[in-house]
DNA sequence: TTTAAAATAGAAAACCTTTTCTATAAAAGG
DNA sequence: CCTTTTATAGAAAAGGTTTTCTATTTTAAA
């Protein structure tokens, strides 16, 4: 039988409000029998549970973390950032993996209200969910901050990174070395590459450039491993048809790290022939050669900032109605993957 | 204020136990009774409060999982392996991540008593704390699983990779590419190295190769980019003096991706000049070019292995008395950076 | 000294369930 | 028609804390 409060009080001959005191700190207590009860709870290995304290205060000190994948290398550095910052406020993780399933993203929501989380944070939510105004209405029973949650006009807490401005730093740096020729690589679905598609066309046809259309190549949805070899496999095609682009814009570095392998299968030398350029600077694009050069999302950061974001909207329960957004900067990360056009059109 | 049981109870014009019997589904209730309860509950948006029923259950459906970093790309995927199995049986994971500091993980440990958790899996424990005895005290405090915590005789449940048999398989392979002058890449410090370290010997011993001590390559420890790119110059270094080496063991996949950029560096060709044979299979190992030849360590099933193996443990209370040990084979992934010997010393 | 204030400690209610035990109503057996 | 089972439902205790309110002791003020 585990030792409860009670046993501690007898050993130390007290009351059990009297150790609740000296345990929470939250009341004076005489130096002489804070000692007693202080050695009691030595003596008998005494370990609060926390569920009582839960139960009756309101407050668990619990989190809920709800990613679409842990395999996925972007996630667990997101969540490394969450742990950081909710650990030195002494809360714990709940970690929820959807495998990308709107369906199971709802049943762990449900189970995290079960367990009286003081708040959730999602990486990545289900856009289904976002429409359905999922995440609107849960806004309104628990804390909640969405990471990346791409949607315009949504009534959540949200952070992201600022993938427009990210991807549009990526293109003006490839224009600046003189590239006119740029192939944009992404996947399919995903929102964010949506976004950064828009982007792409925008600035092609503000440079005067006809965007054609055998330069937009997209890969079917995979996991990392399959989305190497397949940006590779649609790299090489791509290259062996006429007139190659210069460079490429890949939306991430999974893609980008494909586009390697197929310069390489190909001998096309990068970056002297061929530049590349990635997203998210996650840690693959660091394993290369040549390095990538990426647009760093810092995901530590992200983690972060969702922590700190919540945190607040944890303690402020009052302010209700004010929704926070939060929206971080991208950052140019020169490696060795990108260099002046090798011809101009 | 949250509504409760007692709320459903009003409602549906019953007692809390017959709503406590139809949500729990453990007694007779007769069906007219059933229905109104149920009407209630989806009228008032009812979760019940799993803190309370924890308390009393002395069962939680919770179970903390210690990883030492989540950054690592290993640990996510054994956490993953976890959560598949633990989630199937209604399990929620709490996260904790010690950056592999033998305090924080004593910490965490002490946070998950008090949340009541059913178990706790440890992966990568630090060998400080086995040795001090501190998880074989706990085993008999909490239903306990190590995950490769390498340390002969200790009295925990735990699950592991054959590392010794997967270093075997390695070795043995590039012999009968007929390699002689075999290089050994490790980290310092980790056990797991010592013990490839060993067998490195001892088969060298065997075969009567005079191992040198030049082609015992050891770095300092690091994160992952810093392993890679240290790797890749201590192998350029050896590379460069005399006798180089015809092929290198790496202790892990990070490690031989440091060697296969220190090849490419120097211009030597890989397999055909120098093979370069990893361990554990994360997925980098299949992002380079060449795809590194490996040893698979599975850290999926390790994490399914080790959820099973908790699941049993917390289930089987009563056989207290006999530790469980899981042992897994390792398997070697051939692929693409071994190749025969380039010459024959 | 006597009285008021401050310091310290305890009793009991509350938090939200589950579960045991008891009570009632309906069905079955005589 | 009365008694015994069986089906169904409720009352109350239990689980381990925190917290409010009350009681006692000690100290300070008068």
């Amino acid at each position: 039988m585990k030792t409860t409060i009670e046993d501690v009080a007898k050993e130390a001959q007290v009351s059990i409000t009297t150790v609740s005191r000296v345990l929470n700190n939250n009341y004076p207590v005489k130096e002489s029998t804070r000692k007693k009860v202080e050695k009691a709870i030595a003596k008998l290995n005494f370990t609060p549970n926390s569920l009582a304290r839960g139960l009756i205060r309101k407050r668990t000190y619990t989190v809920g973390v709800i990613v679409p994948s842990m395999t996925n290398l972007f996630f667990p550095e997101v969540v490394k950032g969450i742990e950081d910052c909710m650990g030195q406020n002494e809360y714990t993780l709940f970690l929820c993996d959807t495998k990308s399933e709107p369906e199971y993203e709802r049943r762990h929501v449900e189970r995290l209200k079960e367990r009286q989380v003081d708040g959730i944070v999602v990486i990545g939510p289900m856009s289904e969910n976002i429409k359905s105004g999922f995440f609107e209405a849960l806004t309104k029973e628990v804390p909640l901050v969405l990471v990346n949650g791409y949607h315009r006009g949504v009534r959540c807490n949200f952070i992201l990174t600022d993938e427009e401005m990210g991807t549009l730093e990526a293109l003006e740096y490839l224009q600046a070395l003189g590239h006119r020729d740029i192939a944009f690589l992404r996947g399919e679905q995903i929102y964010s590459y949506d976004v950064k598609e828009e982007i792409f066309t925008r600035v092609m046809k503000q440079s005067n450039i006809p965007v054609m259309q055998e330069n937009i190549l997209v890969i079917p949805q995979g996991n990392s491993v399959e989305t190497v070899d397949m940006s590779r496999d649609m790299v090489i095609r791509r290259l062996e048809k006429g007139n190659p682009p210069t460079a490429i814009f890949c939306c991430n570095d999974w893609m980008a790290t494909g586009a390697i392998n197929a310069a390489k299968h190909l001998g096309v030398r990068v970056p002297e022939d061929f530049s590349i350029i990635g997203f998210d600077n996650i840690v693959i694009s660091q394993l290369s050669e040549p390095k990538l050069t990426t647009i760093d999302q810092t995901m530590l950061k992200l983690g972060q900032g969702a922590a700190a974001l919540l945190l607040e909207v944890i303690e402020g329960k009052k302010g209700e109605g004010s929704l926070k957004k939060v929206i971080l900067e991208t950052k140019l990360v020169k490696r060795n993957s990108c260099a002046v056009a090798s011809r101009t059109v």
